[in-house]
DNA sequence: CTAGGGTTAG
């Protein structure tokens, strides 16, 4: 199903077309029937009905046996009153009940009609139910429908709804005569699919064939350009706009989508210009120009135009609060969240649930997650969406407890959980390297019956994959066909952090071959795999091809990478040109990559200058002090260690506690350095000094050289013990059965004491020891380390 | 027209 996703418009995958042969063609079929046209004005259609009133509608119906009632016109068909009450069932977002009363017209001499197909066909994409869509499209084939362009463009409506890019293509580009919806359809469905490149290709061809774009054909394409975020290429819709509003001006809505995408462009000055020019200007255009002030973080005009907006007798609506509220979120402003607080509970607006959950939402995201508790715990009828809040704040400030502890007082509350619930929580494990609470989700999500989407299996893929288990990623991965770019990129991340230099590279051809377009991201994780397996000509391949055959510009990331690569092989002196020669400037990644590659082969020379690059990039960053502070002690210069350190201190810039975790029995434990606040630190500090004991048996002699500081050898070595990498082991060694393997976490890099040391630790206690640190893994197994490079 | 919670990389 890969041509799902398909990225170019043309090739219509050989998979798919076997599927659907042949092919409709708007032929007359002068021997079947021709399903009259639909009624023009059936009066019952006009009008809405509840659901109530529809089922009931419908038992009369069925009890009646389609005779004429006093509801619908006189003379309808049975297939019209079917007709009526599947338009009826979708209106009321019961899309099911409408399939189920198709399925009934098949069964019954009611054969669908032309009025019919249209409306279920909605309903299959309400549901995304492609099989059924499909099902559908194989009937007004076989029934030999007429093919006019309603029926093309609700089948290509479906598709694009389902997800099928390559079916709605394929049928787009078979139409004889398209319209202005046929077109709106297909550049809606590629601005979904974020292929902006060619939505905007679509509209030139549209605007090119002399189509005059709707109304609607104009919002959408304001919307496409919003979402593409780039002022230039929106601005030609704004000149049409401009150009026919000598004849006729230019809708309020219209106005204000043009508002809109400004806005999301960046041009707060152009959305300006159109907003003050407006004659009328709806709730909606004060909406987005507002937003658009507090994006731009000018929270005095935004308050301004709220109280203006008033004075103009135009009033904030709760939806006007609810993206008010969002926009506050998105830029992390507390101070502004509160106030919009204060302003909904003062004026009385109503708190709905999606009001309260954006406020939940956004006091995660200002980090406040006590007043977001606080919101969450007043809440009245708690839905799906305000618990996956909650529990997304917690994920995403790393409380595991709290987030577990929420999850389970959900299902208490008889609230299911959905997919978006758990990828917050496959996430939270994935930071955590919580494999058992990990696999735990997994089973909880096949229980529950979740839907397994492109997001979830992603988020599946790449848990597995951090938490070291490689070949569960692989088999989730290899599980669905329907991948989309992110899924590969996960995949791929995670055999390049796992050590699988020459997988990730054949895996990323296979991706080529089935056609995903690879991204910025795909060559991060392809360059990093190159780099931990030390494939250097390889990843020069990488690095050149990624500009020359797949149009992407490398980015400081994938500097960084290179010279994270160029570095780790030795080959300083290029690692550093491939820094001079970068069109952009340099940044605390590419100099801290180089500088940790000059720490690794003792080159303190380059690495002062990369360490002074760096200070003067980020003066307080303790990371880099910290470094530099390493690189004199590598020629033993003290007093310039001193020096820093010094410094450090007046400014007050604290390390960054290293800090290990390790999951037993479900539960993450956490130790920092000569932390002795665990329940079991006796027991830990008796199994330290065993593995101490034991190490110096087989010969272990400590390298201090990890350790920076002008104190004695002894003291060095007592330091070097307390790592907490080292209680973390020691923990796993006394919590876990025999011989089972041990995967701790470290938040920074392991240091080359505590790597040889670990190495005959495995040796020592018989256990397989996984170690994940800042960006990879070191598997250790009787005695020695997977990873190839330099230790 | 604006419409609550989500994935890869950093």
């Amino acid at each position: 199903m890969e041509a799902m996703v398909t990225p170019s418009r043309t090739p219509f995958s050989p998979f798919l077309s076997s599927q659907l042969k042949p092919i409709p063609k708007p032929t007359l079929h002068l021997h079947s029937p021709i399903p009259s046209p639909p009624p023009k004005d059936a009066d019952a259609t006009a009008t809405t009905f509840t659901l109530q009133q529809t089922k009931e509608i419908h038992a009369h119906i069925i009890r009646t046996q389609f005779r004429p009632t006093n509801i619908l016109p006189a003379q309808s068909s049975p297939q019209a009153q079917l007709n009526f009450l599947i338009t009826s069932y979708i209106k009321n977002n019961t899309p099911s009940a409408a399939l189920n009363l198709y399925a009934h017209m098949r069964e019954t001499a009611a054969s669908p009609d032309n009025f019919t197909v249209p409306s279920v066909l909605k309903a299959c994409a309400q549901l995304s139910s492609l099989r059924q869509g499909m099902e559908i499209h194989g009937f007004v084939i076989k029934a030999g429908f007429h093919w006019d362009v309603f029926v093309h463009n609700s089948l290509m409506q479906m598709y694009s709804d389902c997800g099928s890019l390559g079916f709605a293509t394929k049928l787009f580009d078979e139409m004889p005569d398209r319209d202005v919806v046929s077109w709106s359809t297909m550049i809606r469905s590629y601005a979904w699919c974020k292929l902006f490149d060619e939505a905007i290709e679509l509209v030139r061809e549209m605007l090119l064939s002399g189509i005059r774009p709707s109304e609607v054909a104009i919002i959408n394409m304001l919307n496409l350009f919003a979402d593409v975020g780039e002022f230039t290429k929106g601005r030609p819709v704004h000149t049409y706009l401009i150009k026919n509003s000598a004849r006729e001006s230019p809708s309020v809505n219209a106005t204000t989508a043009l508002i809109d995408m400004y806005v999301k462009c960046g041009s707060i000055s152009a959305a300006r210009r159109v907003f003050d020019r407006m004659e009328e200007k709806s709730t909606a255009s004060w909406a987005a120009m507002i937003a658009g002030f507090i994006r731009g973080r000018d929270m005095g005009t935004a308050m301004e135009l709220l109280i203006e907006m008033r004075h103009n007798h135009v009033f904030p609506n709760e939806i006007t609060m609810l993206s008010l509220v969002i926009e506050c979120g998105s830029i992390g402003n507390l101070e502004l969240g509160k106030w919009l607080h204060a302003y909904i509970l003062r004026n009385g607006f109503k708190m709905s649930v999606a009001l309260g959950t954006a406020l939940v939402d956004m006091y995660c995201k200002c980090r406040d997650l006590w007043s977001a508790r606080e919101m969450f715990d007043l809440m009245d009828g708690k839905d799906i969406a305000v618990w996956t809040a909650m529990i997304a704040g917690y994920a995403h400030t790393n409380c595991i407890k709290e987030a577990f502890d929420l999850f389970t007082q959900m299902k208490d509350a008889n609230i299911k959980p959905n997919e978006i619930t758990m990828v917050n929580l496959l996430s939270l494990c994935s930071e955590a390297g919580a494999l058992d609470r990990g696999r735990w989700i997994h089973a909880c999500i096949d229980k529950q019956g979740i839907e397994m989407d492109v997001v979830l299996t992603t988020s599946l893929v790449d848990m597995y994959a951090k938490c070291g288990d490689i070949n569960a990623a692989y088999a989730v991965f290899t599980q669905t066909t329907d991948r989309d770019v992110c899924m590969w990129n996960a995949m791929i991340n995670g055999l390049a952090m796992n050590g699988y230099g020459e997988e990730t590279i054949s895996l990323f051809m296979e991706m080529e071959k089935v056609g995903v377009r690879p991204n910025n991201v795909t060559f991060i994780g392809v360059l990093r795999a190159c780099s931990h397996s030390g494939l250097v000509e390889e990843g020069k391949q990488f690095f050149s091809c990624m500009e020359h055959d797949y149009e992407l510009v490398p980015k400081v990331e994938h500097y960084g990478c290179m010279v994270d690569l160029l570095g780790r092989a030795g080959h300083l002196d290029e690692a550093h040109e491939m820094i001079r020669r970068m069109p952009n400037e340099p940044n605390v990644i590419i100099w801290g990559a180089l500088l940790a590659a000059c720490k690794v082969h003792k080159n303190p020379k380059l690495g002062e200058l990369a360490a002074k690059e760096l200070l003067k990039l980020e003066p307080h960053n303790s990371g880099y002090n910290i470094l530099l502070s390493n690189i004199y002690a590598i020629d033993r210069r003290w007093s310039k260690v001193a020096e820093v350190r010094k410094s450090m201190k007046d400014t007050g810039i604290k390390k960054m506690p290293g800090m290990t975790a390790i999951e037993v029995n479900g539960v993450v434990h956490e130790f920092v350095m000569g932390d002795a606040s665990h329940p079991q630190s006796k027991k830990i500090q008796a199994m330290l000094s065993e593995m101490q004991e034991k190490l110096k048996r087989a010969g272990h002699v400590a390298d201090t050289s990890g350790v920076y500081l002008n104190i004695d050898e002894e003291e060095k070595e007592t330091l070097l013990n307390y790592h907490s990498e080292k209680l973390a082991m020691a923990f796993g060694l006394i919590s876990t059965p025999p011989r089972t393997p041990i995967r701790i976490v470290k938040n920074l890099r392991v240091c080359d004491d505590c790597h040889a040391a670990t190495k005959l630790l495995s040796h020592i206690y018989g256990r397989v020891i996984i170690v994940r640190d800042r960006n990879r893994f070191h598997r250790f197994c009787e005695g020695s380390c997977s990873c190839q490079d330099y230790w």
